[in-house]
DNA sequence: TGCATTTTTCAACGATTGGTGAATAATGAC
DNA sequence: GTCATTATTCACCAATCGTTGAAAAATGCA
């Protein structure tokens, strides 16, 4: 019927995600994004619009890839206070990696003059909502294990883990060495019988 | 000798402070600078150098403003637990100022594109030295006084601080309510007693 | 083998970017 | 008043920005 395309879309989307984590929206030009898909400029348009619309699928994929990788011990079928500890593990982890250090696409657009834009404001702050219900779920759970005092504020203190984790990003991509990252976890996480 | 300046550095330097707090430095082009300190381009190079360099005063004035107004409580001559909570009360405060609002350059910086220039991370981590040398000094002042165990590790105590006050500055940017931020300032600082 | 459809290539668009050269204006020293 | 010095004004630079139009190439269907 048409002539077919010649790239992936879902892998095209996952390098251009990586350009945007590493230079951010707006420190990553068009011409970056061509770089870094090995696709023409036509073709980006063609297939998402333009370039906030491509960040905002980015922002999506992010917000997919991190949650399954990181925030899947608050979402999965065994939360409590292990689960909160093992995100903490999986970010600390991360930290040590080349991609790890590139941050949170989230945090960083949170930070940024991009984060001013509506649609982009409305995506960090469901993440962050999100962010913020796994670990309600999860400390919930930790209370009726007896890992938490009965009496325990579980929505402050799932408010808390979720600045943690923001904190943890953020600091990470600022070069802050790991023993940085981890006497905050740790302190963080004594919190937890 | 020669023709006098028509305007005060410092209130201009003020000035592009605020510019940058709202875009970044990416965000903020010379013509908003231009804009916001009602100088002329030229006027501007000629007095500063150029962008960055003007961007990296800017730095240090907000690093000197903000350890007067915030971090003075660390650095005063009576730190302790008092002093740690003072701090955050005046974060939570100035959360709900419009200037407050833009968050901390350095957080911002840090989590931005910007933060990759080796002489602005340079002075980003100085700031994070500072935040984290002050929490140290307030908390083993703490420690002395009881509000701490003696066992307590201070170090990375201070740095869990630090870490909360980053995430403070950055979902606040964010436009999180603050209460939310209350609940993560409240958590922290249960840790004092 | 055309035809319709869609992707790709290529070149260009106007706008904006950070930065500068040169003339003009204002001062204090002489 | 003249001169040296510095600040301001204004026009302009090349480069890059995000975006688009139009032609060429590749497919399935008729």
């Amino acid at each position: 019927m048409a002539r077919p395309k010649e790239y992936d879309e879902d892998a095209v989307r996952a390098r251009a995600l990586l350009a945007f984590l590493r230079g951010g929206y707006d420190g990553t030009s068009v011409g970056d994004l061509e770089a870094a898909t090995d696709l023409n400029r036509r073709s980006l348009y063609n297939a998402f619009g333009d370039k906030k619309a491509l960040f905002l699928r980015a922002l999506g994929d992010f917000q997919a890839a991190a949650g399954e990788r990181y925030l899947a011990p608050l979402e999965g079928d065994a939360p409590g206070a292990a689960a909160v500890r093992e995100v903490f593990a999986r970010l600390l982890a991360a930290a040590d990696t080349e991609e790890g250090r590139l941050g949170c696409l989230v945090c960083n657009t949170a930070a940024s003059e991009a984060g001013a834009d509506p649609d982009i404001k409305a995506q960090v702050a469901r993440y962050f909502d999100r962010v913020e219900r796994g670990f309600h779920r999860a400390l919930s759970a930790a209370r009726d294990d007896g890992a938490l005092a009965s009496d325990a504020d579980i929505q402050s203190l799932a408010q808390f883990y979720l600045g943690v984790l923001v904190s943890v990003c953020v600091m990470g991509r600022g070069q802050a060495p790991t023993a940085t990252l981890s006497g905050i976890v740790e302190e963080a996480l004594r919190k937890l019988a």
